[in-house]
Order: structure tokens, then sequence, then C-alpha cells
DNA sequence: AGGATGATTCTCT
DNA sequence: GAGAATCATCCTT
């Protein structure tokens, strides 16, 4: 099966840069998390284009029992163990979307849930998507970022490296790179594969 | 068919 | 900080 393309974007910003390759993906899961932080996930929306930089993203790797990918392939998770440089995007508590960049080498299940990102653009439709929300919570949590980029599940399995929806190196990397437990597993809980930007006051779980 | 679980968020107190 | 909401997904009968 095909997968599925964005809507590719009508103006794209021209100092933001090109799409991250797919040969950054092609690394492991815990490099590629501590390297995107600073760059920025842009989502050219139908509703309205938004973009933030990213500040926390934990890595879910290969024989890691906190993955979804633990214990194979499963129509949920068959993205992670896809060709890098796509997202995976899967419901939370059936109610949230959480985005991941599939990384690593293909057949193996890998990839890096973005946490949190610090707003930068499209602002108003962001809060148009999370009515109510304070400026600094628009995407302060995994299912909030997606929420603001007005980003579904329509976009599981989509290429990060041909526009619609992409990471780019607009930005220089602002402090540096603290390695802490992940959120919200029991196991695996020891590995410190979330990896954060040291100062940024828009972490999860303040 | 049924039950347990969960890479969360929101609303209280 | 604790508890509820809420349901897709997966595993066990």
């Amino acid at each position: 099966m095909e997968a599925p393309r964005a809507v590719k974007p009508t103006l794209v910003p021209p100092d933001w840069g090109e799409p991250l390759p797919r040969s950054f993906y092609e690394r492991p899961a815990t490099a590629v998390a501590a390297d995107l932080l600073g760059h920025v996930l842009v989502h050219a929306a139908p509703d309205g284009m938004g973009a933030g930089v990213v500040v926390e993203a934990e890595a879910y790797g290969a024989d890691d029992p906190a993955s979804h990918a633990f214990g194979g392939p499963t129509p949920r998770n068959a993205a992670m163990f896809g060709r890098a440089g796509r997202a995976y995007v899967y419901r939370s508590y059936g109610v949230h979307w959480c985005m991941n960049v599939v990384t690593g080498n293909e057949g193996v299940g890998e990839a890096v849930l973005l946490r949190a990102l610090e707003p930068i653009a499209g602002l108003e439709a962001m809060r148009r998507r999370r009515p109510g929300a304070l400026d600094r919570d628009l995407c302060r949590g995994p299912g909030r970022l997606t929420a603001a980029l007005g980003i579904t599940g329509a976009l599981d399995r989509c290429e990060l490296t041909e526009g619609g929806v992409w990471i780019c190196g607009a930005h220089v990397r602002t402090g540096e790179v603290l390695a802490r437990p992940r959120i919200g597993v029991t196991r695996g809980a020891d590995r410190l594969w979330r990896f954060c930007l040291s100062g940024s006051r828009l972490l999860s779980r303040r």
C-alpha cells in the first residue's frame, strides 16, 4: 500500500531550509532524538501552517521493551518497521495523536517520539486548533503538539523528506542536551532516552 | 467476545 | 498530586 502524502505547502518560509535528508534519519534512534533538538517541525495544514522548535524527544529503539515495536510488527506499528524518514502517528489513550519519526534501518522497529515544541509560527492556527490553551501549553506534550499542528493518523507513514510535513534545520541549537528517563514507560525505564534542550521552559511535565 | 493496558490530557484539590 | 475520561489495540479465552 502506498504511503499517504501530506498536502504540499503553497508557501514555504524561505529561510527555514530544506527538509532534513533521509540520511539524517537512517541512524540509531538515540542519535536522531538528540540531534533533532533545535530543529523545526513544520506542518502545512490545510487550516493553517504551524511550526515549532523541537525541545524534547524520546528514542524508542530495537530490543526496547518500552517500544511499540517490541514483539514485532502489527497493523498499528507497521510504520516503525518501514523506511526511515517517515512519520509514525498513533492514537494514544483513544483520544490523542502522537507523532514519531521513523529511524534506523528498514525492517527494524525504531522511532523517535516528539514530545514538545516551542511554537515559532502559525500561532493563530494553533490557538484555533487548541481552544482555551495557554500559549506556552500549545505544544507542550506529545498529544498537544499534534493537536496544535493539525497532525492526525492521516499522516501515518507520510514521508518527511518531501514537504507537507517535515523537519528542517532552521534553528541553531540553544543550550545543551539533557538525557532523562522516558515518561510514561514502565519497562525499560532505566534508559535515559528522553532528550531535552536545557533551559527550555516548554518541556512536557514541567 | 471480553478484559487489560496505555509513549495522555484535563480538571479538580 | 490524584483521579477521571475514553477507546484503539492487543492478548487471552
